[in-house]
Order: C-alpha cells, then sequence, then structure tokens
DNA sequence: CCTTGAACTGAACGTTTGTTCAGATAAGAC
DNA sequence: GTCTTATCTGAACAAACGTTCAGTTCAAGG
C-alpha cells in the first residue's frame, strides 16, 4: 500500500493541523508521539514529514500562527477614543479571541517551555508586542488619572492573568454565553483599574 | 561500586524531591526523564526507586504535598470578621504562598494534565476544597451586599486567575518586594470585586 | 491512455525511555 | 570487630521515541 484513495494535500494538512493543536493542547507537546497523532489523522508517522520537518516546527508553526491572528484581530478593531473605551475594546476583543480559539489560547500558555530558544524567542516578540498594546491604553488612562493603581505594568500584568485564565474555567456548552462572559469580566476588569 | 561514602536517605530523600520539584516545574514533567533527575541529585537512575515506586507518585506526591501545605496555611490563618477583611486575608495569604512556594505552584497549574486519572481526581478534590473557601467569602459578602459582582462563582474563578497568574510574572530578584505586590494586588482584587 | 509527480506506506535506524535486580559497599548497632 | 541492614551501582530489559527512505499507489495534466 502507498498513497491511499481521497488523499490530498489540502485535506491531510489541515487535519494534521487540527490534531496536533488538539492533541499538544490537551495533553502536552512531550505527551504525544508522532505515532500517535498520525493514528488520529489515520495516517502513518512518516506521512507526517510531508507537512512538516520536524516535531518542533509543528509545535511553533501553531503558537505562531495563533499569536499573528490574534495581534491581526486586535489591529483590525476600529480605536475608540478614550482610554477606557479601548481598555474595554481590548478586553472584549480578548475574551472573544480566546473563547473562540480555545485550544490555541491554552497550548501557548503552556508549552512555551517545549519551544527551541530561537523559536521561544520568537514567540515572546510576538507575545511582547500584544502585551505591550494593552500596556499602553493602561499607560495613557494611568496618565490621564483615569484609572487608579499604582503601577500600569503591573496592573497589565494582572489583567492579562485574569483575561488568561478565561480558558481554565469556561465551558462554551456550559450556562453562560460568550457575551455574558465578556460582560462580567469586562465588569470586573473595569472596576480593577479604578475606571 | 555501590553504597556511597556519607550516603543516607534524610539526605538524599530530600534532595531527590527538590530536584524533581525543580526540573519537573521548570521543564516540564515529561520532558524530564529518571536520568537526567538522577544525574542533577549525583546519582544513578536506580537510586530514585529506593524514594519513589515509579515517576508518577514522584509527580503527585510532590503536587499533594504542596496543595495539603497550602490549605493547611490558609487553615490556620485566623479569620478576621466580616467578608472583606477575610477577602483580604485570603488574597494576602495566597499571594504570599504563591511567592513562597512558586516552583510547587508553577508544577500544579501545569502539569495537571499529566496525572494519571485516579490522581487527578485527589488532586482535584483538594484543589476544589481550596478554591470553595474564597467562594465561600465572596458568597458572604454578595448576600450582605459588600459586593458588586454577577455571580460569585464567576468573581472566585476570575480573582484565582488573577491571583496565581502571579507566578508568572513576579520574580524575587526584581524590584517589587513580596509586600509591595501584595498590596498593589489586594487594591486590584478589592476594587475588582466592588469592595 | 500515458506519464509524471505528489501522497503515503511499512519497515528500519539508532536513541532514549521507565523500570528491575543481583551484587557491592558503607553506616550503625551490638 | 562483626553483623546486619540500608543505600546505591551498573548492567540489562522491552518498549517507545523521532526520523529517514525506498518503494508503491493514486490524482491529474496533456
Amino acid at each position: 500500500m502507498a498513497r491511499t484513495a481521497g488523499s490530498h494535500s489540502q485535506i491531510t494538512g489541515p487535519r494534521i493541523r487540527d490534531a496536533a493543536l488538539r492533541l499538544f493542547a490537551e495533553q502536552g507537546y512531550g505527551a504525544i508521539s508522532m505515532r500517535q497523532l498520525a493514528a488520529e489523522v489515520g495516517v502513518q508517522a512518516g506521512a507526517l514529514y510531508v507537512y512538516s520537518p520536524d516535531k518542533q516546527s509543528m509545535l511553533f508553526s501553531l503558537m505562531q500562527q495563533h499569536l499573528t491572528a490574534r495581534q491581526a484581530a486586535w489591529d483590525a478593531v476600529p480605536k475608540p477614543a478614550g482610554a477606557v473605551a479601548q481598555l474595554e475594546a481590548f478586553v472584549k476583543c480578548h475574551i472573544a479571541f480566546q473563547i473562540d480559539h480555545a485550544l490555541a489560547e491554552q497550548l501557548c500558555q503552556l508549552e512555551q517551555r517545549s519551544l527551541d530558544p530561537a523559536n521561544l524567542a520568537a514567540f515572546q516578540a510576538l507575545q511582547g508586542q500584544y502585551h505591550s498594546g494593552l500596556e499602553q491604553i493602561l499607560r495613557q488612562g494611568h496618565g490621564e488619572k483615569l484609572f487608579t493603581f499604582a503601577d500600569p505594568q503591573i496592573a497589565a500584568l494582572a489583567l492579562m492573568a485574569m483575561l488568561s485564565g478565561i480558558g481554565q474555567w469556561y465551558r462554551p456548552d456550559g450556562k453562560l454565553s460568550r457575551d455574558r462572559v465578556e460582560r462580567i469580566i469586562w465588569n470586573m476588569a473595569r472596576k480593577a483599574v479604578g475606571a
């Protein structure tokens, strides 16, 4: 046997990506073997190397693509006037993306340490760019006395932790809608920064 | 060669625990082999099995001991009157413990998925106990109209995320003292719940 | 219909994995 | 000084790991 019936790179490729994202996020990069991943797709381990040079590249590609898409999503949001409105836009944008791409977010949170040094540096650059977007808003509002926290940097870190923690407990099949979570958390975040 | 000079279970045992905690927390359970762990302690891999029946038991023991100690630390705190004061006590107790046992906290956050089903259940029971301590306080304050959030359960989850996120960015050799972090974060937490 | 190249198999590679164990050595009791 | 027991070594085990590759089969363009 060799090439299977109906096989096509435009089908198999995304299927591998999806399976890798799910398995890596749920069980961990180190806990998933290439053979397990291949079996999930219904293919032999060797076939994975048609689509990716190695396992590490697969992980990094998934993480990089997610951070890039997240940044693009935020960049595409029209920025309202005023730090408070901008913070609201950021929080809601982040929550929406967090919920819609829960697996990728979890992957980015849990598997940083599985990245090669070079890949980790690239990852952190992207993460830093996104993070400084939030910090910028907080710094501006802090200068205008709209917020009451002591340190914009700490506030940004604390806020990000609260927002990114959502993926740990939110379940789409639960009793809370996405909109409701957005409103509840935004309310807490707004009060936390004193606005 | 066999038993080495000066060898003693009261020395080797803790050294293995310390090394396992550090390596598992920093690199991940799956990424650390028994040989690497043994080398860190300066011993052969076989010697590890004098102190632990297997690798999984080592992980669970570390996590269980940490959660138990954390619960004991909170139980030992004298509970002040009033939900707000109790929340302050909880937040500060948690932050202190989080900072003083950063590696173990990180382990408990990142390696839940490396636990066997049976061990995971035991872990979640301990975690749930601690968590419901916080939820209880929030529920009480919510009943007394001291807090303004919509849902005590969501508030508890959001708060815990903010608190546990500290370990991701706090560095003891940084410019922030433990006390200052406690005060800054408590201030944000207090405002977040509307108190 | 034939040809070409993309897609995939199946077996193999050298390492590394967690774990076991007989044997060797030091520590501590008497 | 002798004996016992706790402590650790060093080698071995089967299984699993990531990765490679020659060969086989399907899809599609001419």
